[in-house]
DNA sequence: GATTTTCCGTGATTGACTTTGATTATTTAT
DNA sequence: ATAAATAATCAAAGTCAATCACGGAAAATC
Protein backbone atom coordinates (compact mmCIF):
# COMPACT_ATOMS: atom_id res chain seq x y z
CA UNK A 1 0.00 0.00 0.00
CA UNK A 2 1.25 3.60 -0.76
CA UNK A 3 2.31 6.04 2.24
CA UNK A 4 0.02 8.33 1.30
CA UNK A 5 -2.78 5.90 0.62
CA UNK A 6 -2.52 4.46 4.20
CA UNK A 7 -2.33 7.80 5.72
CA UNK A 8 -5.64 8.76 4.35
CA UNK A 9 -6.96 5.60 5.70
CA UNK A 10 -5.63 6.71 9.33
CA UNK A 11 -7.00 9.88 8.96
CA UNK A 12 -10.37 8.99 7.88
CA UNK A 13 -10.44 6.11 10.48
CA UNK A 14 -9.64 8.82 13.02
CA UNK A 15 -12.69 11.22 12.05
CA UNK A 16 -14.70 8.46 12.29
CA UNK A 17 -13.63 7.15 15.75
CA UNK A 18 -12.54 10.64 17.18
CA UNK A 19 -9.52 8.79 18.79
CA UNK A 20 -7.28 5.89 17.93
CA UNK A 21 -4.85 3.82 19.66
CA UNK A 22 -1.44 2.76 17.91
CA UNK A 23 -2.17 -0.74 18.24
CA UNK A 24 -5.78 0.14 17.10
CA UNK A 25 -4.32 1.19 13.92
CA UNK A 26 -1.84 -1.44 13.34
CA UNK A 27 -4.55 -4.45 13.62
CA UNK A 28 -6.86 -2.31 11.00
CA UNK A 29 -4.11 -1.44 8.29
CA UNK A 30 -1.26 -4.13 8.80
CA UNK A 31 1.43 -1.92 9.20
CA UNK A 32 4.32 -2.16 11.89
CA UNK A 33 4.02 0.33 14.95
CA UNK A 34 6.84 1.85 13.93
CA UNK A 35 5.39 2.80 10.81
CA UNK A 36 1.61 3.83 12.27
CA UNK A 37 3.66 6.16 14.85
CA UNK A 38 5.83 7.82 11.81
CA UNK A 39 2.68 8.12 10.04
CA UNK A 40 1.16 10.22 13.09
CA UNK A 41 4.10 12.04 13.26
CA UNK A 42 3.40 13.51 10.00
CA UNK A 43 -0.46 13.85 10.04
CA UNK A 44 0.38 15.74 13.37
CA UNK A 45 2.76 18.00 11.70
CA UNK A 46 0.53 18.44 8.80
CA UNK A 47 -1.95 19.54 11.38
CA UNK A 48 -4.77 16.83 10.12
CA UNK A 49 -4.83 14.93 13.22
CA UNK A 50 -3.67 15.25 17.42
CA UNK A 51 -1.06 13.29 17.84
CA UNK A 52 -1.29 12.15 21.91
CA UNK A 53 0.25 9.44 23.92
CA UNK A 54 -0.90 6.08 23.34
CA UNK A 55 -2.19 6.83 19.51
CA UNK A 56 -4.15 9.93 17.96
CA UNK A 57 -7.57 12.05 17.85
CA UNK A 58 -9.34 13.87 15.42
CA UNK A 59 -8.44 17.36 15.60
CA UNK A 60 -12.20 18.48 16.10
CA UNK A 61 -12.79 15.81 18.88
CA UNK A 62 -12.05 18.12 21.97
CA UNK A 63 -15.00 20.84 21.32
CA UNK A 64 -17.60 18.47 19.78
CA UNK A 65 -19.70 19.30 22.63
CA UNK A 66 -19.15 22.95 22.73
CA UNK A 67 -21.98 24.70 20.72
CA UNK A 68 -19.68 28.01 20.09
CA UNK A 69 -15.93 27.16 20.94
CA UNK A 70 -15.05 30.22 22.32
CA UNK A 71 -11.35 31.88 22.22
CA UNK A 72 -10.67 29.67 25.99
CA UNK A 73 -12.22 26.74 24.48
CA UNK A 74 -10.05 26.45 21.21
CA UNK A 75 -6.54 27.62 23.16
CA UNK A 76 -6.11 24.26 24.02
CA UNK A 77 -5.23 22.78 20.45
CA UNK A 78 -1.35 22.22 19.34
CA UNK A 79 -0.71 22.72 22.74
CA UNK A 80 2.82 21.25 22.65
CA UNK A 81 4.15 23.53 20.22
CA UNK A 82 2.34 26.37 21.33
CA UNK A 83 3.76 25.96 25.01
CA UNK A 84 6.98 26.11 23.66
CA UNK A 85 7.25 28.98 21.86
CA UNK A 86 5.09 30.94 24.76
CA UNK A 87 7.93 29.83 27.01
CA UNK A 88 10.21 31.36 25.55
CA UNK A 89 8.68 34.20 24.29
CA UNK A 90 7.63 35.29 28.45
CA UNK A 91 11.42 34.71 29.01
CA UNK A 92 11.87 37.48 27.20
CA UNK A 93 10.02 40.00 29.17
CA UNK A 94 11.95 42.22 32.00
CA UNK A 95 11.41 44.46 35.13
CA UNK A 96 9.67 47.18 33.81
CA UNK A 97 8.70 45.99 30.61
CA UNK A 98 5.32 47.93 29.05
CA UNK A 99 4.08 44.74 27.14
CA UNK A 100 1.16 44.67 24.75
CA UNK A 101 -0.27 41.41 24.61
CA UNK A 102 -2.46 40.62 21.32
CA UNK A 103 -6.13 39.03 21.35
CA UNK A 104 -5.61 35.39 19.83
CA UNK A 105 -5.25 32.07 21.18
CA UNK A 106 -1.43 31.83 21.00
CA UNK A 107 -0.89 35.13 23.22
CA UNK A 108 -3.90 33.64 25.65
CA UNK A 109 -1.20 30.89 25.91
CA UNK A 110 1.64 32.99 26.59
CA UNK A 111 0.19 34.84 29.52
CA UNK A 112 0.04 31.06 31.26
CA UNK A 113 4.09 31.43 30.87
CA UNK A 114 4.45 34.92 32.20
CA UNK A 115 5.73 35.34 35.85
CA UNK A 116 7.64 38.85 35.69
CA UNK A 117 5.52 40.83 38.26
CA UNK A 118 7.08 43.97 37.67
CA UNK A 119 6.66 44.71 33.99
CA UNK A 120 2.95 46.15 33.27
CA UNK A 121 0.43 44.34 31.07
CA UNK A 122 -2.03 46.39 28.23
CA UNK A 123 -4.12 43.90 26.07
CA UNK A 124 -7.02 44.37 23.55
CA UNK A 125 -8.46 40.53 24.44
CA UNK A 126 -11.31 40.49 27.13
CA UNK A 127 -10.43 37.21 28.35
CA UNK A 128 -6.14 37.71 28.10
CA UNK A 129 -6.72 40.60 30.69
CA UNK A 130 -9.28 38.46 32.88
CA UNK A 131 -6.38 36.23 32.92
CA UNK A 132 -3.45 38.36 33.29
CA UNK A 133 -5.42 39.40 36.64
CA UNK A 134 -5.89 35.77 37.77
CA UNK A 135 -1.88 35.41 37.58
CA UNK A 136 -1.82 38.52 39.18
CA UNK A 137 0.01 40.86 36.96
CA UNK A 138 -0.66 44.32 36.08
CA UNK A 139 -3.31 44.50 33.83
CA UNK A 140 -4.66 47.09 31.43
CA UNK A 141 -7.52 46.71 28.76
CA UNK A 142 -7.67 48.85 25.51
CA UNK A 143 -11.39 50.00 25.16
CA UNK A 144 -13.93 49.83 22.33
CA UNK A 145 -15.63 47.79 20.37
CA UNK A 146 -15.58 43.91 20.96
CA UNK A 147 -15.50 41.65 18.32
CA UNK A 148 -17.68 38.52 19.35
CA UNK A 149 -15.87 35.65 18.24
CA UNK A 150 -12.91 36.38 19.09
CA UNK A 151 -13.59 38.65 22.54
CA UNK A 152 -11.06 40.95 21.11
CA UNK A 153 -11.48 44.59 21.21
CA UNK A 154 -11.29 46.55 17.87
CA UNK A 155 -12.37 49.42 15.71
CA UNK A 156 -11.35 53.33 15.94
CA UNK A 157 -11.65 53.97 19.73
CA UNK A 158 -9.15 50.97 20.10
CA UNK A 159 -6.66 52.55 17.65
CA UNK A 160 -7.22 55.79 19.02
CA UNK A 161 -6.39 54.76 22.48
CA UNK A 162 -2.97 52.72 21.55
CA UNK A 163 -1.46 55.68 19.76
CA UNK A 164 -1.27 57.16 23.43
CA UNK A 165 0.99 54.48 24.28
CA UNK A 166 4.72 53.06 23.95
CA UNK A 167 5.24 49.77 24.41
CA UNK A 168 8.80 48.40 24.67
CA UNK A 169 7.58 44.61 23.73
CA UNK A 170 4.71 43.60 22.20
CA UNK A 171 3.51 40.01 21.61
CA UNK A 172 1.49 39.44 18.73
CA UNK A 173 -0.54 36.46 17.01
CA UNK A 174 -0.52 36.33 12.83
CA UNK A 175 -2.74 33.55 10.21
CA UNK A 176 -0.19 34.13 7.69
CA UNK A 177 3.63 34.79 7.35
CA UNK A 178 5.00 35.44 3.46
CA UNK A 179 7.45 37.10 1.94
CA UNK A 180 5.53 39.03 -0.42
CA UNK A 181 2.55 39.64 1.74
CA UNK A 182 4.13 40.07 5.40
CA UNK A 183 1.88 39.31 8.07
CA UNK A 184 -1.64 38.90 7.67
CA UNK A 185 -4.57 38.24 9.04
CA UNK A 186 -8.28 37.92 7.86
CA UNK A 187 -10.44 40.42 9.84
CA UNK A 188 -9.52 44.40 8.61
CA UNK A 189 -10.37 45.48 11.93
CA UNK A 190 -8.07 43.29 13.40
CA UNK A 191 -5.34 44.24 11.26
CA UNK A 192 -5.61 48.32 11.67
CA UNK A 193 -5.50 47.33 15.76
CA UNK A 194 -2.30 45.04 15.05
CA UNK A 195 -0.71 47.47 12.93
CA UNK A 196 -1.19 50.27 15.30
CA UNK A 197 0.09 48.27 17.83
CA UNK A 198 3.30 47.54 15.70
CA UNK A 199 3.68 51.08 15.10
CA UNK A 200 4.05 52.08 19.13
CA UNK A 201 6.06 49.13 20.07
CA UNK A 202 9.85 49.26 20.68
CA UNK A 203 10.59 45.45 19.58
CA UNK A 204 7.48 43.62 18.18
CA UNK A 205 7.41 39.75 18.31
CA UNK A 206 5.16 37.51 16.50
CA UNK A 207 4.41 33.81 17.90
CA UNK A 208 3.44 31.36 15.03
CA UNK A 209 3.45 28.13 14.70
CA UNK A 210 5.46 26.75 11.33
CA UNK A 211 2.40 26.06 9.43
CA UNK A 212 2.08 29.80 9.05
CA UNK A 213 4.90 30.17 6.57
CA UNK A 214 3.81 30.81 3.02
CA UNK A 215 0.24 30.95 4.18
CA UNK A 216 -1.63 34.49 2.96
CA UNK A 217 -4.53 35.69 4.60
CA UNK A 218 -6.80 38.93 3.65
CA UNK A 219 -5.42 41.78 4.80
CA UNK A 220 -1.38 42.66 5.50
CA UNK A 221 -0.51 43.94 9.47
CA UNK A 222 3.25 44.33 8.86
CA UNK A 223 5.93 43.60 6.82
CA UNK A 224 8.47 41.22 7.93
CA UNK A 225 11.14 43.11 9.18
CA UNK A 226 9.48 44.73 11.59
CA UNK A 227 8.46 41.90 13.95
CA UNK A 228 10.46 38.91 15.19
CA UNK A 229 9.82 35.58 14.71
CA UNK A 230 8.96 33.25 17.36
CA UNK A 231 8.25 30.12 16.06
CA UNK A 232 8.76 26.08 16.84
CA UNK A 233 10.56 24.58 14.11
CA UNK A 234 13.77 25.99 11.75
CA UNK A 235 12.30 28.26 8.55
CA UNK A 236 13.62 28.67 4.89
CA UNK A 237 15.98 30.89 4.63
CA UNK A 238 14.28 33.28 2.60
CA UNK A 239 12.57 34.14 5.75
CA UNK A 240 15.71 34.71 7.68
CA UNK A 241 16.94 36.92 5.13
CA UNK A 242 13.51 39.23 5.80
CA UNK A 243 14.04 39.20 9.69
CA UNK A 244 15.11 38.13 13.12
CA UNK A 245 13.87 34.78 13.39
CA UNK A 246 13.89 32.50 16.46
CA UNK A 247 13.36 28.62 16.19
CA UNK A 248 12.60 26.80 19.58
CA UNK A 249 13.08 23.05 19.03
CA UNK B 1 -8.50 4.21 26.92
CA UNK B 2 -6.28 6.90 25.73
CA UNK B 3 -5.88 9.37 28.48
CA UNK B 4 -6.65 12.47 26.00
CA UNK B 5 -9.92 10.26 25.06
CA UNK B 6 -10.76 10.18 28.79
CA UNK B 7 -10.02 13.61 29.28
CA UNK B 8 -12.17 14.64 26.74
CA UNK B 9 -15.28 12.39 28.25
CA UNK B 10 -14.34 14.31 31.67
CA UNK B 11 -15.02 17.42 29.82
CA UNK B 12 -18.23 16.77 27.93
CA UNK B 13 -19.30 14.95 31.70
CA UNK B 14 -18.73 17.87 33.39
CA UNK B 15 -20.49 19.99 30.90
CA UNK B 16 -23.35 18.15 30.52
CA UNK B 17 -23.37 17.91 34.26
CA UNK B 18 -22.45 21.11 35.22
CA UNK B 19 -20.62 20.08 38.69
CA UNK B 20 -19.71 16.14 39.35
CA UNK B 21 -16.98 14.74 42.11
CA UNK B 22 -14.19 12.15 41.80
CA UNK B 23 -16.10 9.42 42.59
CA UNK B 24 -18.83 9.95 40.11
CA UNK B 25 -15.82 9.45 37.33
CA UNK B 26 -13.98 6.61 38.84
CA UNK B 27 -17.35 4.89 38.57
CA UNK B 28 -18.09 6.19 35.16
CA UNK B 29 -14.91 6.23 33.66
CA UNK B 30 -13.19 2.90 35.56
CA UNK B 31 -9.90 4.77 36.38
CA UNK B 32 -8.79 4.96 39.59
CA UNK B 33 -9.15 8.31 41.68
CA UNK B 34 -5.36 8.87 41.30
CA UNK B 35 -5.85 9.26 37.30
CA UNK B 36 -8.68 10.58 37.65
CA UNK B 37 -7.60 13.28 39.99
CA UNK B 38 -4.69 13.69 37.65
CA UNK B 39 -6.91 14.54 34.98
CA UNK B 40 -9.08 17.07 36.56
CA UNK B 41 -5.45 18.82 37.30
CA UNK B 42 -4.71 18.75 34.13
CA UNK B 43 -7.85 20.13 32.52
CA UNK B 44 -7.59 22.93 35.52
CA UNK B 45 -4.28 23.83 33.80
CA UNK B 46 -5.80 23.85 30.91
CA UNK B 47 -8.59 25.88 31.68
CA UNK B 48 -11.05 23.54 30.37
CA UNK B 49 -12.98 23.37 33.81
CA UNK B 50 -12.37 24.12 37.04
CA UNK B 51 -11.10 22.29 39.83
CA UNK B 52 -13.07 22.35 43.50
CA UNK B 53 -12.50 20.61 46.50
CA UNK B 54 -14.07 17.04 45.93
CA UNK B 55 -14.40 17.00 42.37
CA UNK B 56 -15.02 19.90 39.52
CA UNK B 57 -17.40 22.38 37.64
CA UNK B 58 -17.81 23.10 34.11
CA UNK B 59 -16.43 26.45 33.56
CA UNK B 60 -18.76 28.24 31.30
CA UNK B 61 -21.38 26.95 34.50
CA UNK B 62 -23.01 30.87 34.37
CA UNK B 63 -24.12 30.47 37.53
CA UNK B 64 -21.03 30.41 39.51
CA UNK B 65 -17.66 29.61 37.71
CA UNK B 66 -17.25 32.49 34.99
CA UNK B 67 -16.97 35.21 38.07
CA UNK B 68 -13.73 35.32 39.80
CA UNK B 69 -14.38 33.73 43.41
CA UNK B 70 -13.74 36.34 44.94
CA UNK B 71 -16.60 37.95 42.90
CA UNK B 72 -18.53 35.01 43.06
CA UNK B 73 -18.85 34.93 46.84
CA UNK B 74 -20.68 38.36 47.27
CA UNK B 75 -22.38 37.93 44.28
CA UNK B 76 -24.49 34.95 45.98
CA UNK B 77 -25.55 36.62 48.58
CA UNK B 78 -29.36 38.69 48.25
CA UNK B 79 -29.40 36.93 45.02
CA UNK B 80 -33.50 36.77 44.77
CA UNK B 81 -33.74 40.99 45.92
CA UNK B 82 -30.85 41.61 42.98
CA UNK B 83 -33.08 39.39 40.78
CA UNK B 84 -36.42 41.29 40.99
CA UNK B 85 -34.64 44.73 41.05
CA UNK B 86 -32.63 43.16 38.24
CA UNK B 87 -35.42 42.20 35.85
CA UNK B 88 -37.19 45.43 36.34
CA UNK B 89 -34.12 47.56 35.59
CA UNK B 90 -33.48 45.46 32.48
CA UNK B 91 -37.33 45.84 31.37
CA UNK B 92 -36.11 49.83 31.29
CA UNK B 93 -33.83 49.34 28.33
CA UNK B 94 -35.66 50.14 24.94
CA UNK B 95 -34.98 50.03 20.94
CA UNK B 96 -31.51 52.13 20.05
CA UNK B 97 -30.33 53.03 23.50
CA UNK B 98 -27.22 53.65 24.48
CA UNK B 99 -26.43 51.66 28.10
CA UNK B 100 -23.82 52.57 29.93
CA UNK B 101 -23.52 49.54 32.92
CA UNK B 102 -21.16 49.73 35.88
CA UNK B 103 -19.46 47.27 37.30
CA UNK B 104 -20.28 45.07 40.26
CA UNK B 105 -22.30 42.15 41.40
CA UNK B 106 -25.91 43.68 41.06
CA UNK B 107 -25.53 45.25 37.77
CA UNK B 108 -23.52 41.51 36.60
CA UNK B 109 -27.01 40.35 37.42
CA UNK B 110 -28.90 42.93 35.41
CA UNK B 111 -26.54 41.57 32.06
CA UNK B 112 -28.73 38.22 32.80
CA UNK B 113 -32.28 39.57 32.50
CA UNK B 114 -31.28 41.90 29.40
CA UNK B 115 -33.24 40.90 26.25
CA UNK B 116 -32.69 43.95 24.06
CA UNK B 117 -30.39 43.08 21.32
CA UNK B 118 -30.72 46.56 19.45
CA UNK B 119 -29.53 48.79 22.54
CA UNK B 120 -25.76 49.23 22.54
CA UNK B 121 -23.85 48.26 25.58
CA UNK B 122 -20.50 49.73 27.16
CA UNK B 123 -19.68 49.18 30.24
CA UNK B 124 -16.14 49.00 32.48
CA UNK B 125 -16.69 45.81 33.72
CA UNK B 126 -14.36 42.58 32.20
CA UNK B 127 -16.43 40.28 33.67
CA UNK B 128 -19.50 42.29 32.57
CA UNK B 129 -17.95 42.31 28.72
CA UNK B 130 -17.74 38.89 28.81
CA UNK B 131 -20.88 38.21 30.22
CA UNK B 132 -22.89 40.64 27.64
CA UNK B 133 -20.92 39.03 24.22
CA UNK B 134 -22.08 35.57 25.65
CA UNK B 135 -25.62 36.90 25.50
CA UNK B 136 -25.04 38.11 22.26
CA UNK B 137 -25.15 41.93 22.79
CA UNK B 138 -23.18 44.46 21.32
CA UNK B 139 -20.61 45.15 23.41
CA UNK B 140 -18.22 48.14 24.07
CA UNK B 141 -15.53 48.20 26.72
CA UNK B 142 -14.09 51.30 28.46
CA UNK B 143 -9.91 51.05 28.22
CA UNK B 144 -7.68 51.62 30.87
CA UNK B 145 -6.03 49.91 34.40
CA UNK B 146 -7.94 46.87 35.61
CA UNK B 147 -8.48 46.99 39.51
CA UNK B 148 -7.67 43.14 40.10
CA UNK B 149 -10.29 42.33 42.87
CA UNK B 150 -13.40 43.83 41.54
CA UNK B 151 -12.00 43.49 37.53
CA UNK B 152 -13.16 47.25 36.95
CA UNK B 153 -11.47 49.12 34.16
CA UNK B 154 -10.71 52.32 36.06
CA UNK B 155 -8.06 55.57 36.30
CA UNK B 156 -7.58 58.72 34.41
CA UNK B 157 -7.75 56.66 30.84
CA UNK B 158 -11.18 55.56 32.02
CA UNK B 159 -12.16 58.61 32.92
CA UNK B 160 -11.13 60.20 29.75
CA UNK B 161 -12.80 57.78 27.24
CA UNK B 162 -16.18 58.03 29.50
CA UNK B 163 -15.95 61.87 28.42
CA UNK B 164 -16.63 61.03 25.12
CA UNK B 165 -19.44 59.01 24.93
CA UNK B 166 -23.20 60.07 26.03
CA UNK B 167 -25.79 57.22 27.30
CA UNK B 168 -28.77 57.24 27.85
CA UNK B 169 -29.12 55.67 30.01
CA UNK B 170 -26.64 54.46 32.84
CA UNK B 171 -27.05 51.64 35.75
CA UNK B 172 -24.94 51.67 38.17
CA UNK B 173 -24.23 50.01 42.15
CA UNK B 174 -23.36 51.57 45.21
CA UNK B 175 -22.39 51.19 48.69
CA UNK B 176 -23.91 53.38 50.33
CA UNK B 177 -27.23 55.85 50.15
CA UNK B 178 -27.57 58.33 52.11
CA UNK B 179 -29.23 61.93 52.24
CA UNK B 180 -26.39 64.28 53.65
CA UNK B 181 -23.74 62.52 51.63
CA UNK B 182 -25.56 61.16 48.72
CA UNK B 183 -24.13 58.10 46.78
CA UNK B 184 -20.79 56.45 48.03
CA UNK B 185 -18.88 54.25 47.30
CA UNK B 186 -15.06 52.97 49.34
CA UNK B 187 -12.63 53.40 46.40
CA UNK B 188 -11.36 56.44 44.93
CA UNK B 189 -11.13 55.70 41.68
CA UNK B 190 -14.13 53.83 41.16
CA UNK B 191 -16.08 56.96 42.70
CA UNK B 192 -14.19 59.10 39.56
CA UNK B 193 -15.59 56.52 37.05
CA UNK B 194 -19.14 56.65 38.18
CA UNK B 195 -19.55 60.15 38.55
CA UNK B 196 -18.10 60.88 34.89
CA UNK B 197 -20.39 57.99 33.68
CA UNK B 198 -23.20 59.57 35.34
CA UNK B 199 -22.29 63.09 34.07
CA UNK B 200 -22.69 61.79 30.67
CA UNK B 201 -25.60 60.12 30.95
CA UNK B 202 -29.22 61.44 30.12
CA UNK B 203 -31.01 58.70 32.86
CA UNK B 204 -28.92 57.29 35.49
CA UNK B 205 -30.11 54.44 37.80
CA UNK B 206 -28.65 53.04 40.54
CA UNK B 207 -29.54 49.72 41.93
CA UNK B 208 -29.29 48.47 45.29
CA UNK B 209 -31.43 46.78 48.00
CA UNK B 210 -32.49 48.47 50.85
CA UNK B 211 -29.33 47.57 53.36
CA UNK B 212 -27.90 50.56 51.23
CA UNK B 213 -29.89 52.86 52.67
CA UNK B 214 -28.33 55.29 55.12
CA UNK B 215 -24.96 53.84 54.68
CA UNK B 216 -22.45 56.07 54.24
CA UNK B 217 -18.74 55.18 52.37
CA UNK B 218 -15.83 56.53 51.62
CA UNK B 219 -16.50 58.69 48.66
CA UNK B 220 -19.67 60.61 47.01
CA UNK B 221 -19.57 59.81 43.60
CA UNK B 222 -23.26 61.51 42.77
CA UNK B 223 -25.84 63.13 44.77
CA UNK B 224 -29.07 61.82 45.09
CA UNK B 225 -31.03 64.00 42.62
CA UNK B 226 -28.80 63.13 39.54
CA UNK B 227 -30.27 59.83 39.73
CA UNK B 228 -33.29 57.20 39.72
CA UNK B 229 -33.32 54.41 42.30
CA UNK B 230 -34.46 50.81 41.45
CA UNK B 231 -34.59 48.76 45.33
CA UNK B 232 -36.52 46.34 46.71
CA UNK B 233 -38.02 47.61 49.82
CA UNK B 234 -40.35 51.27 49.95
CA UNK B 235 -37.66 53.32 51.93
CA UNK B 236 -38.18 56.25 54.07
CA UNK B 237 -39.95 59.50 52.70
CA UNK B 238 -36.92 61.66 53.64
CA UNK B 239 -35.28 59.70 50.41
CA UNK B 240 -38.77 59.96 48.41
CA UNK B 241 -38.20 63.78 48.67
CA UNK B 242 -34.97 63.69 46.96
CA UNK B 243 -35.41 61.74 43.84
CA UNK B 244 -37.47 59.00 42.08
CA UNK B 245 -37.58 55.93 43.55
CA UNK B 246 -39.37 52.57 41.60
CA UNK B 247 -39.58 50.26 44.58
CA UNK B 248 -40.21 46.21 43.08
CA UNK B 249 -41.51 43.96 45.82
C1' DG C 1 20.56 -4.23 -21.42
C1' DA C 2 22.80 -5.40 -17.15
C1' DT C 3 25.03 -3.96 -13.03
C1' DT C 4 25.91 -0.86 -9.47
C1' DT C 5 24.65 2.99 -6.66
C1' DT C 6 21.48 5.78 -4.32
C1' DC C 7 17.30 6.66 -2.16
C1' DC C 8 13.29 5.87 0.49
C1' DG C 9 10.03 3.45 3.25
C1' DT C 10 9.74 -0.29 6.40
C1' DG C 11 10.28 -3.20 10.60
C1' DA C 12 13.04 -4.57 14.71
C1' DT C 13 15.63 -3.16 18.76
C1' DT C 14 16.69 -0.41 22.56
C1' DG C 15 17.09 3.04 26.24
C1' DA C 16 14.35 6.92 27.71
C1' DC C 17 10.11 8.64 28.88
C1' DT C 18 4.96 8.61 30.27
C1' DT C 19 1.09 6.85 32.45
C1' DT C 20 -1.02 4.38 35.97
C1' DG C 21 -2.74 2.59 40.51
C1' DA C 22 -1.17 1.67 45.27
C1' DT C 23 0.63 3.64 49.32
C1' DT C 24 1.70 7.25 52.38
C1' DA C 25 1.84 11.98 54.07
C1' DT C 26 -0.46 16.32 54.00
C1' DT C 27 -4.24 19.39 53.60
C1' DT C 28 -9.01 20.66 53.97
C1' DA C 29 -13.90 21.03 55.61
C1' DT C 30 -16.95 20.52 59.27
C1' DA D 1 -10.77 16.68 66.59
C1' DT D 2 -12.24 13.88 62.92
C1' DA D 3 -13.07 12.16 58.54
C1' DA D 4 -12.56 12.94 53.83
C1' DA D 5 -9.99 14.61 49.99
C1' DT D 6 -5.78 15.62 47.98
C1' DA D 7 -0.79 15.74 46.71
C1' DA D 8 3.58 13.31 46.63
C1' DT D 9 6.07 9.26 45.83
C1' DC D 10 7.10 4.79 43.82
C1' DA D 11 7.32 0.62 40.98
C1' DA D 12 5.32 -1.64 37.07
C1' DA D 13 3.51 -1.54 32.56
C1' DG D 14 3.12 0.61 28.44
C1' DT D 15 4.68 3.92 24.80
C1' DC D 16 7.94 6.62 22.21
C1' DA D 17 11.87 8.44 19.22
C1' DA D 18 16.29 7.21 17.56
C1' DT D 19 18.99 4.07 15.29
C1' DC D 20 20.11 0.40 12.28
C1' DA D 21 19.68 -2.96 8.69
C1' DC D 22 16.90 -4.75 5.03
C1' DG D 23 14.81 -4.63 0.47
C1' DG D 24 12.64 -2.81 -3.52
C1' DA D 25 12.50 0.97 -6.97
C1' DA D 26 14.61 4.57 -9.53
C1' DA D 27 18.91 6.63 -11.32
C1' DA D 28 23.47 6.35 -12.78
C1' DT D 29 27.15 3.84 -14.75
C1' DC D 30 29.27 0.53 -17.59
Amino acid sequence: MLTEERRNEIVSYIEEHKAVTVQELVDALDASAATIRRDLTALHDEHRILKVFGGATSISSKDVNTIEPSVAEKAHRNTAEKDLISEYAASLIQDNDFVYIDSGTTTLHLIDHITNKKAKYITNGVVHAKRLLERGLSTMIIGGRIKPVTEAVIGPDCVEALSKFHFTKSFMGTNGISVQAGFTTPDVDEALVKAEAIKHTYLSYILADHSKFGVVSSVTFSNLHSCCIITDEEPNKKYKDQTIIKAVC
